[in-house]
DNA sequence: ACCCTAATGAGTTTCATTTTCATTTGCTTT
DNA sequence: AAAGCAAATGAAAATGAAACTCATTAGGGT
């Protein structure tokens, strides 16, 4: 069980949610899309491929219903929109994202971060139920070119 | 020199912009707020009590104006709309977050995260210029009153 | 096949933020 | 102090993501 076509109905029973042709629709795109962080829009425009019927509100409920289902989870990149990407449900704490202010690429990490949630435990009483860090700055390709244009770009 | 209503000036002329009176009024509403997470209606309705004519297109071009020079940095906290909070020039990497989903409150935090920025760039050569962490959970007051409703609450 | 409710989609609305543009203001030059 | 001018402002309109409305459709159980 979990994430795939198959065990994604299940998912949806359990809640009371019907596992409807425009639901499947956007589930494929979204499977099909793992390493992308999709925007509503984006989701709208790709499930219409398949589904060329679907509304645009749906998307927008059907992206809100995953995310309470536990399917998808949502991220804010600083760039005007809410995005979404899988949720996993293993990782107790969100993995981070690095955006690159030049080519705005999106590196993702996993860098450990449980002593942190810990830390703030112990010394302010809050527990966290989820957090998100997302770094701004240059990505290794970007630095390189920079770094290209220093001996040979004398105008 | 820094971020005081005197040496504010400066910074503005040094980029080429004019100390007009719209920018020392919102500048005086963001010095008597630095403990708070303003949006740019709250810095509107702050700044109308001393300065009624000011337009709400003047306060959203001043955050964004004060921002650039380095007096103002801007925060999501995913409640629908931007934030500012004083810049701090001597931190290189912003504070921390963190927001209880019972009571909305939001509290700071300053744990170092230079360890992050420097094994992101070693295992990945992205060069962090600014990052953000925000977590969301419970905070020790509402963990406290939850505690409390358990044993007199029953129905 | 029938029923009932959940789900959908086209259109409308909301609301934060941006843009437009005529007018005003802060400075610099007479 | 008056004139000149670009920068800055404010009122209004535009934009755009997201939410809402409501008449219609489609699951799923009978
Ligand atoms: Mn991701
Ligand atoms: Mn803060
Ligand atoms: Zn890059
Ligand atoms: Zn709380």
């Amino acid at each position: 069980m979990g994430t795939n076509a198959a065990g994604f109905n299940n998912i949806l029973q359990t809640w009371g949610y019907k596992p409807t042709t425009q639901r499947q629709a956007v589930l494929e795109v979204i499977l099909k899309n793992q390493d992308k962080h999709l925007s509503a829009e984006e989701v709208f425009a790709e499930t219409k491929k398949t589904n060329p019927r679907i509304g645009l509100a749906t998307v927008y409920r059907t992206l809100q219903l995953f995310e309470k289902v536990g399917v998808l989870q949502h991220i804010s990149l600083d760039d005007g929109c809410m995005r979404y990407e899988m949720a996993d449900p293993e990782q107790k704490y969100e993995h981070q994202h690095l955006i690159c202010e030049v080519c705005s690429d999106v590196i993702e990490i996993r860098e450990d971060m449980a002593f942190f949630a810990e830390k703030v435990f112990l010394q302010k009483g809050f527990r966290i139920t989820t957090h998100q860090v997302k770094a701004f700055g240059i990505c290794k390709k970007c630095s390189d070119d920079l770094e290209c244009n220093h001996g040979n770009d004398g105008k």
